[in-house]
DNA sequence: TACTACATAATAATTATTATCATGTTGTAT
DNA sequence: ATACAACATGATAATAATTATTATGTAGTA
């Protein structure tokens, strides 16, 4: 789906800054934090503020657009809001996405979980953590 | 084990201090953070600085004594070195264990992980996010 | 075209985590 | 028992990341 038309039906408002924010996190797989979709915005918005970024990241999760993820006490945001594992490398600080076979136990995990008397559960996170193939020593 | 002993098994020195950090670590189901654990060790050593039970944490868990976990952009300690999943609610903030039908499948996820091929694997987090039987509405 | 609600930018505050360093204590060898 | 080297402790400060405030600007709607 089109970018300007994903937010609208999210009832968010369309913005150049929007637009651009969205784009980034629809097509890179590296799950960016906040300081470097900064960065990467305002090649083409030298003049936009970290606060617009880190709000507009807000109310994208808040929408259910994005996913915002927790690991290693860092926010990232991933554009693939399906479930899935991740993985993150002590030494260089990449995410990667976890593929195959756990993906499809991921949710079979979260249904266990959610039988759990008592809890009520609303999301779920994987975290693997290691050393990734290029500081693979 | 006796907590002396224990320490002494991971070649860490023997202090007043670590005896009441590392006990209190062992006696909780909390998951304290290190401001919580500060709270609690200073009911008995009241000039402790926040420094030492810091520093004496992330030995504990260089030593593999404790499990310091990541849950919500947040540090929390747990006794409990075997592998198992969290709750982390979102309401009050307390971390609860997930035991039962998980905790059995929790290794075999590690070791599905541990066959992508080209990462090195050390270790995992599983934390699940919502409301807590007394936050549920 | 005008107007209202929300977005943006600049700035500052907050919170959690980690570092520095002088002094004190543990473990070990005498 | 004593002394000494290595490490732990406590006081303080620095860092890093996240979140808040507020005046101005813009999108969406009538």
């Amino acid at each position: 789906m089109d970018t300007a038309t994903l937010l609208k039906s999210k009832g968010l408002r369309v913005t150049p800054q929007r637009l651009a924010i969205l784009d980034i996190l629809r097509s890179t797989k590296a799950h960016p934090s906040v300081e470097t979709v900064y960065d990467l915005v305002r090649e083409r918005f030298p003049s936009i503020s970290f606060n617009t970024v880190y709000k507009t990241l807000q109310s994208f999760e808040d929408a259910g657009l994005v996913w915002k993820l927790s690991i290693d006490n860092l926010y990232r945001y991933d554009g693939n809001t399906l479930p899935h594992a991740h993985f993150y490398c002590h030494r260089c600080g990449m995410v990667l996405d976890v593929n195959g076979e756990l993906t499809q136990r991921f949710s079979e995990f979260l249904e266990m979980a959610r039988k759990t008397p008592g809890l009520k559960v609303q999301s779920m996170e994987v975290n693997f953590y290691g050393h990734c193939p290029a500081c693979r020593y």
